[in-house]
DNA sequence: ACTCTGTCTCGAGACGCC
DNA sequence: TGAGACAGAGT
DNA sequence: GGCGTCC
């Protein structure tokens, strides 16, 4: 998934696009995540000692509903508005991919189920975990929390992550939250990445901020897509023997694929045959999203009841656990808590014009970083 | 020397008690 | 699925 | 921070 390397190609070509964020410069952000990745992550890491996942009486998982309950109120927590983006139908161009993905996943079954035989407990956790695949019913469990959680979500036509670049893009979150780095290549203006506030594994939070990319690189968006297809991506082969330094000189001296492809030695370099690159620069310049302006993205109050009615009742959560952590949700969003952190409110998600809150306590670079963000693009605030 | 490919490895959540 | 380390082949 | 537990 993603482009292949390109986190490093930033990292060596465009330094200055990558940025350690304070977990306090995140307050008041909106952020729109992929939920289906995150729904991934859940279902592969959350498990018990033997590699099985957690589930209700029933034999239902609830490994996702874990992770999601938890990392959300998180996010709240450090002051992260999240609205989750769900996957639509994939585009015909990753059928390859994705049926790659599905063969992989049999042979991981087959493996997965032959160590569940001998008792290999061993293998059997680590072939599971390649077994993992998102279903409908995992999506609807994890739609449903959102909702009694009063956290939005959105159903995206297609992928998921250009929905959440169209949302950056179009100022309605401040950010797509992804490990994936398509979500550049799909136009977000600004990408955070280990966006967990996990306490355990220290992962600081991350920003790219695409308009450096381009600078660091020094190309258009137009170049920088072709780059990402030279790369490899998910909807078609790329050209064998053109890795990333090749990829990045060949767009600098030659500007775009057609180009690359006249003046390249096709004897050593080969393109890739039917080669559908200009189909798959299409789908990034011009994904299928719904306008941000059709979507109507509030975060309101938590059902307490609803949830404790679903993930206690249903789910076989512990009941304490879940009021408290409800708890925490809904001392978010009002009462002391919100006062004591108000300090980093306002310069973040500020109306337009109000600058007097500019001054806060934060080591310079971060605080000139976020300055500079915030007179790009917000919304008024609801 | 540099670059790419292939193959291998590992780790992939979050909480709370100690 | 990805990201790093490594060996090995190609340019 | 390490480690057992969550369901």
């Amino acid at each position: 998934m993603g482009i292949h390397g390109l986190s490093k190609v930033i990292a060596d070509n465009a330094p200055a696009a990558l940025k350690e964020v304070p977990i306090k410069a995140c307050f008041g952000r909106k952020v729109a995540v992929d939920a289906s990745m995150s729904i991934y992550q859940f279902l592969i890491a959350v498990r018990q000692q033997d590699g099985m996942q957690l589930t209700n009486e029933a034999g239902e998982t609830t490994s996702h509903l874990m992770g999601m309950l938890y990392r959300t109120i998180r996010m709240f927590e450090n002051g992260i508005k999240p609205v989750y983006v769900f996957d639509g139908k994939p585009p015909d161009m990753k059928s390859n991919e994705l049926k790659k993905r599905g063969v992989k996943r049999e042979g991981a079954e087959k493996a997965a189920a032959a160590a569940e035989e001998t008792g290999d407990t061993e293998n059997f956790d680590k072939f599971s975990r390649r077994t993992v695949k998102v279903t409908k019913e995992h999506n609807d469990d994890c739609k449903k929390l959102l909702k009694l959680m009063g956290v939005p979500y959105i159903e995206a036509p297609c992928e998921a992550e250009a929905q959440c670049a169209i949302l950056a893009k179009s100022g309605k979150v401040y950010a797509a939250g992804s490990e994936d780095m398509d979500t550049l290549t799909f136009g977000t203006p600004v990408l955070m990445r280990h966006l967990t506030f996990s306490e355990a594994r220290k992962m600081p939070v991350v920003e790219i901020e695409l308009a450096k990319v381009l600078e660091g690189l020094e190309m258009t968006m137009d170049q920088f897509i072709d780059m990402c297809i030279l790369l490899g991506c998910d909807y078609c082969d790329s050209i064998k023997g053109i890795g990333p330094t090749r990829a990045v000189s060949l767009i600098k001296e030659h500007k775009n694929i057609e180009t690359i492809l006249e003046k390249l030695d096709s004897k050593k370099y080969p393109a890739p045959e039917d080669w559908p690159y200009q189909a798959a620069r299409e789908l990034f310049r011009a994904p299928n999203v719904t306008k941000a302006e059709e979507l109507d993205v509030k975060w309101e109050a938590p059902d307490e009841e609803g949830v404790v009615a679903y993930l206690v009742g249903e789910k076989g959560f512990n009941e304490d656990r879940v009021r408290s952590a409800i708890q925490k949700l809904i001392k978010t969003r009002t009462g002391t808590t919100q006062g004591r952190l108000g300090d980093y409110f306002k310069p973040v998600e500020k109306p337009a014009g109000s600058t007097s809150a500019a001054k806060r306590k934060m080591d310079a670079k971060a605080a000139s970083g976020s300055a500079k963000k915030k007179g790009g693009s917000f919304m008024k605030k609801k």
